[in-house]
DNA sequence: GATGAATGAGCGTTCATTCAT
DNA sequence: GATGAATGAACGCTCATTCAT
């Protein structure tokens, strides 16, 4: 029926609504001191219809995460999927997650908090949905550097080492930006983090 | 008083029995789904003892959580200054960093749900504390990267950066393993944390 | 709207059961004996509901009382009203007063274990408009008697005297009536009231 | 034994000793705002020593304040005992008891405050001692103003009415003086309530 | 479908009282 | 006798979820 999908449509767009708000009043509250009158309220909508929509205030939460994360992860393999050669790839790599972390510094800001134990309730499915994206992402990268280690642009590392060395240092500069209050543009560590990844610490004569 | 010095002596003993105890209960469940009489059931004492101890559910927790982690930097720094030269000081940093995590995994897996300083869930004034022993921590490793880049031995990078880099790269390696159930010992990584904190991943001809 | 206006009434409607209840409740036992539960469930509503009427506790208490005095005061200064000619005002006063304690008797003897205004229970913002339901209510008797003192009706002594006299003279005979359990009428106390107030104990010859 | 004498001397002074804290602490902060530790703390002794004076919070409670009671009746009898004559005894009465209130302040407002109402609850004994010697004193009261009537000095009217009378009188100058922060001494009320209560407000030519 | 009033389980905390020392 | 640490019952309040309208 061309009704139902008008339907679903709006659906949709309902849904994105309240997700988009809640997460700016989860990323600015945690999880507990938010309550669903004020989603509702912040929404447009009134408490009834949230569960419409969500099983419950903890599936809105985990839903909320995992969709911006899984965004976040898409946005990421576009951009490097897009660059030609390995360290172009890599570069783009820090750039594109340096580039959402400084455009949702609240939403990243909810894991420098503790609330995402939320998470380790009920919801063992999505948590176990968001670890495995997170091993994906992993994965992702693995495989790019694995190639580069194949080319003989990379050492023969462990390749899943690397990758979350990577990741890692990646986040070692969100979170030092994350905690600052008003510094300069997070992605001026982009350079730092791809020269330390590639020559590391060491002086070489 | 001898007296009084064997009271406090049991006051102390009590105390942390009941840290430990609550250790457990809050790195398995988190802070909220835990109560305060799971915590007195667990540790032998009634409700009431253990506001005798800690003013309250929050000034546990945070007390337990500071208490342990000034212990990680504690040792950490005790090995790091009976190394000698600034290798085996790096190394050192590694090795004590990693043993602390390989011995305190479901304590550790509290900061997997939220960050390096855990919470909203503290007391300001415990917080900044905490913060502050955190950046205390960095300096202490940024003032060892310094004096190597004095020696010529590292590279001229910022040290603040490169102090950040090599805690994540440290904290990437546990944050694998502790994701990771039952591996090998966390020791491993030693080596490739240093390997590719020093040379990088990319190959030198 | 027609629907909103039915809806307050059916508002009111709760609010004025709960009321009433609590009343009763409070009056057999006093403030601290009495738990929200043993509120909500003589009155037929959940816990949960009674804060949709109340803030609290103390709220609702506080506003129980207020508003039973108030709806006294109303009625005794109307009764005082309709009546012509000083005498005849004081003995409606008398009157008015009375009767509310013989109809309100359970409410009255929380009074006996604190005076008029009966609390440090209460918000102190309700507290100050019960204190100044209280002036107000002696200004009013005050105001009578003073035009009495005009009219050469009564002796020329300080009118705010005179009205604290008159009405703890009510007290007396009300407070007397409310401890003994079982007795006459409170109103035949009436006639004695107005004399001794206007006459005196002393025999003139 | 001479030994027990003098321990009975010793208990009475340390219990005496309580209640003198505790009068003063309990007329600051009413019933159920005070603990037993602040009172064993006020008074030098161990929370265990109060238990050996007094059964629990309520009796120590409900002791100093009948206790307290009793002595203001103890006085105001002595007073009125030895003046001479009708008049000056019920003038004696009246100054008996204004000078209490005046030195007792902050202990009268105990009444003016809801917090009698712990009275109410297991204490009936205590309470029932507490509103007989009331009655007792209304009888003493009763017993002068019939003699009064016999001699011809006072009307014929009901002593029990008109005791009640006069010991409210007194009650509506103190209340009125307790209310109202700072003003002039008590004891100026005196003439006022004894000119009312023997002549009334009435003119009379 | 949409609403939001009603529900009531659940928890942190206090403090009078006890009793081992 | 004196102490004060230990006990644990008790209660106000919140808020996710339901369901009658």
């Amino acid at each position: 029926m061309v009704r139902s999908e008008r339907k679903e449509r709006e659906f949709n767009t309902r849904r994105a609504e309240i997700l988009e708000q809640a997460e700016k009043i989860f990323a600015s509250k945690g999880f507990h001191d938010v309550t669903m009158a004020e989603i509702a309220g912040a929404s447009g909508f009134s408490i009834g219809s949230l569960y419409q929509f969500f099983k419950g205030k903890e599936h809105l939460y985990s839903t909320m995460i995992s969709e911006k994360i899984d965004l976040m992860y898409q946005k990421i393999h576009q951009e490097v999927k897009s660059a030609k050669g390995l360290i172009d790839q890599i570069d783009a790599l820090i750039e594109a997650q340096l580039h959402f972390v400084d455009n949702n510094a609240d939403f990243c800001r909810i894991f420098l908090r503790g609330e995402n134990e939320a998470l380790s309730k009920m919801m063992t499915s999505n948590r176990e949905q968001l670890i495995n994206d997170y091993y994906q992402h992993i994965s992702f990268i693995e495989k790019i550097l694995k190639s580069g280690i194949k080319n003989g642009l990379l050492r023969s590392l462990p390749p899943r080492d690397l990758a979350n060395a990577l990741s890692h240092l990646i986040r070692a500069a969100s979170v030092d930006w994350l905690l600052m209050p008003s510094k300069e543009s997070l992605s001026l560590k982009r350079k730092f983090i791809l020269d330390i990844f590639l020559h590391g610490a060491q002086k070489h004569n």
